[in-house]
DNA sequence: ACCGCCGGGTGCC
DNA sequence: ACCGCCGGGTGCC
């Protein structure tokens, strides 16, 4: 029987279908929900899916381990050394065999195969989810020529393991526990010896980038090519150094060194040998603080580092951050002497031993800027500014877009956004060579299995630079997404990254911090706006910012409907906090608050004669859902409790809680029931808020035809007729930016100042992005006949709009989060600013107003203690707390 | 000899 | 591959 077994043609091998793959018995198999179809969502969507995936990671365990060999190594250049991590790479549509599974080392090149009757076994397990990954450990025989012995280490979830085991003795699998020690050691599941406890963790996160914010101080400065035209900060002028010796220098990326004795190069984190210097890494993280000037600074590195061209000399002897490499012998060591002498970086790095490669003058000359819409204007507007015009800009965005690849390759610098990216499908973009990719706000890539990060690490590009204001240690997965970006091999894979980063910091081994601090010092600069230079000076010199308070007294009418609608309001919602109903009933409570901040702007906005009453505490009705997205159109409330973040998408279940959309479904496709009340709960029937319509008072209030004045008003309108006009500031205009969160108050603020003889324009979440610039550009102008004040929608006034004309803030209305206030001040407050700013924040006397402004003193506490992760318990807790306070229900006003 | 045995050709999936 | 396996050549002692 054997040999008539054995007569079969390949070719007939190839067809056979593997018949005798075990087939779980009803019910036994537990197969995860599958991954989350996240194309469906929008382009900032996929973060909650890739959140599920690294929780998932974490909670994998490894089921065992067998031995089996990579066979074909003869026909693969991938090479393995001892006691070094294999990939598995599943590999469907080999032609000969369905279930094949390619064997990568890890530099993800091909070694070879697992053999046939073993993946028979292994690649369903793989596909059906019951095995989350495999890896492979090669301890012996790594030099053979035709197989490698390998040890395969099975991961996956808890309730997987006994179908798993089954599977495999069928398979003749023979898991076992009795792991040779050295491959344990490789994947590291020997026993951590010491871990931190959860305080100390955090203490060690914090401490960790704090050192690196600090240890950063001392380097070296570059001045860019005369070509730009603005002056540096000095620390510009560091970045930019930093950011040349990044993109220029050869050395070793980090977790490789090289060893004298053999010529060899290893991996510290893999065990991985090779004789091939590994790939340079070349580029990196700038997440710089707002407001610090990234955008310029990359500007200065895309002018100062092009093709052909030598780039700038370095102006101060540095700290040296090159390996220790050895001194080329007979000559002096200190590179001191050269200070007054700058020398390109070229010699420079010939001393210490790492030599330098500017770009090619025949290599690709165009830059790539990835950026979200919002900020691509800003982009053009910051090189037109700050060049002399030397740089050939073409926008890849929009209607008017080539499809020639060389068109495109012409320019220094080519601008396009993430959903254009994302689009694109590799049809232009990809096929172009990049000197350099550059993702502006490279938070927005989060998922690597989405289309817009896949497309992002799919361009090719010899420099890569992922730049964000987001600090990225709040959440080690998105730093993951930003290595991917940047292809630096092997912590790119994410197994690898979750084994040797993420489970380690995430089970406090100390191990994972050391080797986060090894990777962050390498590729990545942070500085914060506190921070100061080494003579004692700040990084940035900003004029002093001055924030007062006008308390307003409200008018005769507007109070008395608050005072019974905060009545009416206290008994019903502290009821409800009582008897446990609140959060059923959060739209109701939400409501009441939002008619309250209202009533202290203008009375107008509260519609008469439906407020006060009390609404019955009932099961989700239409009214109820009415009642959320007026909430959600007033724009945004708390955070998501998913995410915790802002919220984004905002979305209405059944039972009347409110999440980013892209939060919850993945989380009601794993489990049907709210997150927060545990009610049933199915996808389709969440109701969505019209998207960013951003503070449209969508019920009807009488707008345009009430406009007397309230408190506010005329307190603002009295502002501006002392501040703008009392500054005369050498002929130049004073002008003042007023922030609102409701739409329908700036319509009627604008009245008033208008028929005070201000010249007023506005930008509220309806204008266009074509609307949205002009607006942004007749205000900042300095002619005369220009607009003295912008009314601006605080969320429409998000990061990259520049307001620097102005040196007023009126803020009409505290805001529930104070970040987002601190945000909309820092539209005026910033580079460019050159006058002191004066902010006024209006607050109605006796009311919710004062109560936001508590509010917010406890968010700024409880965002210092960003890292302790909250129960779910612990976070209804802090919400009724915030409902609490901001009701007067603890201290009655 | 519709076998055994020999020795060359060959080799992942 | 210093293997296994395949298939052609071959055939008493």
């Amino acid at each position: 029987m054997g040999r008539a077994a054995k007569k079969r043609t390949r070719k007939e091998d190839a067809d056979d279908t593997p018949a005798v793959v075990p087939v779980p018995a009803p019910g036994t198999a537990h197969v995860p929900a599958p991954a989350v179809p996240v194309e469906r969502f929008d382009e900032d969507l996929g973060t909650q899916a890739e959140d599920t995936e690294a929780e998932v990671e974490r909670a994998v365990i490894c089921f065992g381990a067998f031995e089996t060999y990579i066979v074909g190594v003869q026909y693969y250049s991938g090479t393995v050394s001892r006691n070094e991590q294999v990939r598995l790479v599943r590999e469907p549509k080999n032609p000969y065999d369905r279930n094949a599974i390619q064997v990568n080392n890890i530099l993800d090149i091909k070694v070879g195969h697992l053999p046939r009757e073993k993946v028979l076994y292994l690649a369903p397990m793989l596909d059906r989810k019951l095995v989350h990954h495999a890896s492979g450990v090669v301890t012996t025989g790594a030099n053979n020529k035709y197989s490698i012995p390998v040890t395969l280490f099975l991961w996956g979830l808890p309730e997987n393991k006994e179908e798993v085991i089954k599977r495999c003795r069928l398979g003749q699998l023979v898991l076992g526990h009795n792991i040779e020690p050295a491959a344990r050691r490789v994947m590291e599941l020997e026993p951590v010896t010491r871990t931190m406890d959860a305080t100390e963790r955090e203490d060690a996160l914090d401490q960790l980038f704090k050192r690196l914010e600090e240890e950063r101080q001392s380097t070296r400065m570059a001045t860019p090519s005369e070509t730009i035209t603005a002056p540096l900060y000095p620390h510009q002028k560091e970045a930019l150094a930093w950011m040349l010796h990044r993109e220029n220098s050869n050395a070793l990326p980090p977790f490789w060194s090289h060893e004298e004795k053999t010529g060899m190069y290893v991996n510290i984190l893999s065990s991985y040998k090779t004789s091939v210097r590994p790939q340079v890494c070349r580029g990196g993280i700038l997440a710089d603080d707002m407001g610090l000037g990234k955008t310029l600074n990359t500007i200065a590195l895309i002018a100062s580092n092009r093709p052909g061209a030598a780039p700038p000399a370095l102006e101060e002897a540095p700290k040296n951050d090159e390996p220790p490499a050895k001194k080329p012998k007979g000559k002096t060591k200190g590179p001191g002497p050269s200070k007054n002498a700058p020398k390109v970086l070229a010699s420079k790095q010939d001393q210490v031993g790492s030599t330098s490669s500017p770009p090619s003058r025949d290599g690709p000359k165009a830059t790539l800027i990835v950026c979200p819409v919002s900020v691509l204007s800003n982009w053009e507007q910051q090189i037109a500014e700050h060049t002399d015009g030397s740089l050939s800009v073409y926008r890849y965005h929009g209607a008017s877009k080539t499809k020639v690849t060389d068109e495109l390759a012409r320019h220094d610098v080519v601008i396009t956004t993430y959903g254009t990216l994302t689009a694109d499908k590799g049809a232009v973009l990809n096929k172009v060579k990049w000197l350099r990719v550059v993702l502006d706000e490279a938070h927005n890539v989060k998922n690597p299995n989405v289309g817009q990060s896949i497309a992002a690490r799919q361009l090719t590009a010899e420099r890569r630079w992922a730049i964000t204001g987001t600090p990225v240690q709040n959440r080690l997965n998105d730093l993951y997404s930003l290595l991917a970006f940047l292809r630096l091999q092997p912590l790119d894979d994410r197994s690898f990254w979750t084994r040797v980063v993420d489970k380690p910091v995430h089970a406090g081994n100390p191990v994972g911090y050391d080797r986060l601090v090894t990777l962050m010092t390498a590729i990545a600069l942070r500085r914060t706006k506190e921070q100061k230079l080494k003579d004692g000076t700040p990084l940035v010199r900003l004029p002093p910012k001055e924030v007062l308070v006008q308390t307003v007294e409200m008018g005769l009418e507007d109070r008395a409907r608050y005072s019974n609608l905060l009545r009416a309001a206290q008994e019903t919602i502290g009821g409800m906090i009582e008897d446990g109903t609140l959060f059923g009933n959060y739209a109701h409570a939400l409501e009441v608050i939002l008619r309250l901040r209202q009533l202290c702007c203008h009375g107008a906005l509260v519609p008469r004669g439906k407020n006060g009453e009390e609404k019955p505490v009932t099961p989700p009705t239409g009214e109820q859902m009415a009642q959320l997205l007026t909430v959600l159109r007033a724009g945004g409330l708390d955070d998501c409790c998913v995410c915790l973040g802002s919220m984004f998408h905002p979305v209405v279940t059944r039972c009347a809680h409110v999440f980013c959309r892209g939060c919850i479904v993945p989380a009601l496709e794993r489990k049907r029931s709210c997150p927060l009340c545990r009610a049933d709960c199915e996808p389709g029937e969440l109701v969505e808020a019209p998207p960013d319509e951003d503070g449209e008072n969508g019920d009807g209030a009488s707008t345009g035809v009430q406009t007397a004045p309230s408190a506010k008003t005329e307190a603002l309108v009295a502002r501006l007729k002392t501040d703008l006009r009392a500054r005369g500031d050498g002929g130049r205009k004073a002008k003042a930016v007023v922030f609102s969160q409701f739409v329908t108050f700036i319509d009627i603020a604008q009245k008033s100042v208008e028929a005070a003889g201000f010249k007023c324009v506005r930008l509220t979440g309806g204008v266009s992005a074509a609307g949205r610039e002009k607006c942004i550009r007749e205000f900042q102008s300095p002619d005369a006949d220009s607009p003295d004040v912008i009314f601006v929608s605080l969320k429409a006034g998000g990061v990259g709009i520049n307001l620097t004309a102005a040196s007023f803030v009126y803020m009409l209305d505290p805001w529930w989060n104070p970040a987002t206030e601190d945000q909309a001040m820092d539209r005026v407050h910033r580079l460019g600013q050159d006058r002191p700013v004066k902010v006024v924040r209006f607050v109605c006397k006796d009311s919710i107003d004062e109560k936001m402004m508590e509010l917010q003193q406890r968010k700024r506490e409880l965002a210092k203690a960003a890292f302790v992760k909250k129960t779910e318990k612990e976070r209804q807790e802090m919400r009724k707390a915030d409902l609490s306070l901001l009701l007067s229900l603890t201290n009655l006003v």
